[in-house]
DNA sequence: TTGTACGCGTTATCAC
DNA sequence: GTGATAACGCGTACAA
């Protein structure tokens, strides 16, 4: 591996000079500058992270907190967010939740903490990280993924809660009364705004509120609270704060004699690729996911940097109707 | 942010002790360890990874490349990969392609190469990534997520082509004899073998071979194969290299007005979590994709150590049975 | 068993 | 505009 002095040496400059190429400086006289460029490029020069982060002391590295393993949302964001930190010069680490016990959270940010990240984007359980973090008495720049600018980490994004409404209303257009539902699991931020937009969706209707299931995103859950709702049918459509959970969902359905949307309408969020392919069709709502990401990165680095210029950072919320969603049967 | 010295000096040894106690050197005396031990607690102090890697020149860092956004399949082996380095004392860093360009190759490669990767899965276009890493002439330690111990990576996985088979074969003793493969995405690993799986257990059981459709891993493309396939209706079923393109294609079949699986069986390939919660419930095989994770770790910290013992590392494929195959039409 | 000196590759500071 | 020198925090070699 050539280093600087190397470069130094063949460009006749000292090593000194090859930095302030390196960094851009102003002062440099254009000849000697291409010298020392053409010197790395023979050399195949690569400036050495580890050196450069230990003199600055600064990682340039940011973390990612992964809470679910595998789904499409959380790791398109994460390429989204890959993207752009390293268009701002940033690494990105991510870690990812062994499984849901405490032990495993303070393990993985414990390992966040080692990477001496200098920001946070949490992708996981929201409240609990928040509560490790300030157990660690870490003073960590972080955001959540769904997080909107201004507001704080314990409030929930009015974003999300939009999104949900826009997701109730179309059933309460369509002529549902009775309406459920299928919250994704507890302790996330999404999970709750999606609830709050539903219910204020609902009570805005004056539609009887029905207690919302908690679930867990997964589609084995919305399978199972299918085949557990089919037997109440005290509604005609759910919610299901995630389309994973809807696909199950109508599985439950089916499997228990109630068809979709005949029956029963269904109505997601997301908007999986797969969403359209499944049967029926999933009505849902749309998130640009990558755009979240690319929108966490731009505000941890404003928080990191202290320039809450609070950019406009519009991620919005579009509502898919599908056929998983009709007016319920006249009866 | 304490460093080694701060330890040394609150326990009253020489920074060198410290070190030691953090590297876990034999010849301590329990009760200095111990002080040492105290002290770094009493100070929240975290060894800095810069400093280290410099003084070692070992990054302690492996990369994984990433084709494809938001698949179940390379999300949740990312996340073994993640856990089994962590283990194993390695530090992971993702670099997600940006589109399907050389230069977006060309890129993420070298930003990995930026972070002096020790040595790199890949999860994406294995050729085109092979040149670009011969073109780099960069001598590093590499394995393809699907590869396995003692194959060259030019070589197609024995284990996917095994999978393909158990698929084929299955379709073949339901009694099909017109059977169509629609192929991943060209210059993946994966999609080779299958492909090769596939054509080999249509030659043993002398059918006739249908020209495999190249695909690209996506639920459009599925869906637009099967609208495409249903015109010609030469085959009573087909066998897809993933599990999102056999759902497009049934997709494209049913609006076609072709019904699975009484007009055509539809085998896919992964088991995604949502595979048995789609209509008709997918047959498929299934892959323990964290299980690959692992592997492919202990696989490269093999080739990076030299001491390629290749441990057993057996992942099993299982073909799961469900509803989206069932034998042909008597005609 | 423990301590001292040195260097890893870079940036910052101050000369020239 | 460019160069010398001193850190940064740690591990290795050697000395005690």
């Amino acid at each position: 591996m050539p280093s600087m002095r190397d470069v130094a040496r063949l460009a006749n400059v000292s090593h000194q000079t090859v930095s302030r190429v390196i960094n851009e400086h102003p002062s440099l006289r254009p000849e000697t500058r291409q010298r020392v460029l053409d010197a790395m490029e023979a050399l195949q020069y690569r400036p050495n992270r580890a050196a450069r982060a230990l003199v600055t002391s600064r990682s340039r590295t940011i973390g990612v907190l992964l809470g679910t393993r595998g789904e499409y949302g959380p790791s398109s964001s994460v390429a989204a967010i890959e993207e752009a930190a390293r268009e701002a010069g940033y690494l990105v680490n991510t870690a990812n939740l062994a499984d849901g016990s405490p032990e495993a959270l303070v393990e993985a940010v414990d390992h966040l903490l080692e990477q001496a990240i200098e920001g946070l984007v949490v992708i996981a359980p929201q409240v609990r990280v928040f509560d490790v973090l300030s157990d660690l008495r870490v003073g960590l720049p972080f955001v959540s993924l769904q997080s909107e600018p201004g507001e704080l980490r314990t409030e929930t994004s009015t974003h999300q809660m939009h999104g949900a409404r826009l997701a109730t209303e179309h059933l309460i257009t369509l002529g549902h009364r009775e309406i459920v539902h299928v919250a994704g699991a507890q302790d996330w931020i999404e999970a709750d705004s999606r609830m709050r937009g539903f219910l204020d969706a609902i009570s805005d209707a004056d539609l009887r509120t029905h207690p919302p299931v908690l679930g867990d995103w997964t589609a084995e859950f919305g399978y199972y609270a299918g085949r557990e709702l089919a037997r109440r049918r005290d509604f005609t459509a759910v919610f299901a704060a995630n389309d994973v959970m809807a696909i199950g969902l109508m599985h439950g359905f089916r499997d228990a004699g109630l068809d979709v949307p005949r029956a029963v309408s269904v109505v997601g969020f997301d908007d999986i690729p797969l969403a359209p392919h499944v049967w029926p069709p999933l009505t849902t709502v749309h998130q640009d996911f990558q755009a979240l990401g690319r929108r966490a990165v731009a505000l941890l680095l404003d928080e990191m940097h202290g320039t809450s210029e609070a950019s406009e950072h519009e991620v919005a919320h579009r509502l898919v109707v599908r056929a998983s969603a009709a007016p319920p049967l006249a009866t």
